[in-house]
DNA sequence: GCCTTTCTTTAGAATAGTTCTAATTACTAC
DNA sequence: GTAGTAATTAGAACTATTCTAAAGAAAGGC
């Protein structure tokens, strides 16, 4: 069984969970995401997912893009007013903004650091997420 | 010597040091902030100024609200793709973003925990800022 | 297998927040 | 005062995203 296989199907699972269907464009756009994990924005998103099936729109992109950030199965990442950028990285991690080259790196966060960082919050806040940004120059160019 | 007296000279200050003039609209808007530090929206800031100055604009209010923030006078944040909101708080200090009321509150950040978010970083990587921002619900209704 | 209901996709219009443009006004330097 | 520069202003333009309404696809009942 191929890894899209695996893929579609968990992301068939996941939707059905949340009582959606699977459909032909929210798995291609997943495997995108998946393929080439450099962070795209939607418009990016939408070439690379036109490129296979060329009758797709910008529209059922947003709309894919929102519903596998629904599932969990994607974060929406932001920097500043920037366009909306999208990682199906799952683990627990920070994002590093390269300003000079305009990349996105996924930094790990070790559990410890995110329990400590969420202790410095008082008494009341309770906080569902913590996001932490980077925002400098990176040395290589990297993957 | 009142308090928005010292502002003023102070906000003179850090203009000159930019080449920029001291005008009578930077400083209301800087007055502003400082007086009801909530991280109001640019349009909030506005009809705040307003109130005080009916001629002005809100192109100048974007104006200066960048020429601040261009003099570290002031900090611009940002929860997802909702409107950038400006902070005159000048300590290291993260953001708690209230889903429920909408309202943004100041966290102080120990320098410590700062170095110890910082060092998650692998060779290669040089941060010129760091932001934490919370997301969740606060019990308190607070300032 | 049809019928009905519900979900999804699609193209294009609409929206929100912000920046740009070009004209006017206000300083500053000489 | 005059010339040169900087800042403000109103409105147009722009970008990213969401909304709208129509058409298409899938599922469930019988
Ligand atoms: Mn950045
Ligand atoms: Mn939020
Ligand atoms: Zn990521
Ligand atoms: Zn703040």
């Amino acid at each position: 069984m191929s890894i899209a296989t695996l893929n579609a199907a968990a992301l068939a699972q996941r939707l059905a969970d949340s009582g959606l269907r699977a459909t032909p464009q929210r798995e291609i756009v997943y495997d995108m995401l998946l393929k080439k994990r450099d962070h795209p924005t939607a418009d990016e998103v939408f070439a690379r997912v036109k490129a296979a099936r060329p009758t797709i729109s910008l529209a059922t992109v947003y709309n894919c893009l929102q519903t596998l950030v629904s599932c969990d199965l994607v974060r929406a990442v932001n920097f500043e007013r920037g366009p909306t950028r999208y990682c199906p990285n799952l683990r627990p991690h920070a994002h590093f903004h390269d300003e000079k080259s305009g990349q996105t790196h996924d930094i790990d966060l070790p559990p410890r650091l995110l329990e400590k960082v969420r202790s410095v919050l008082p008494r009341g806040f309770a906080a569902k997420s913590v996001e932490i940004t980077f925002h400098g120059q990176a040395r290589h160019a990297s993957r």
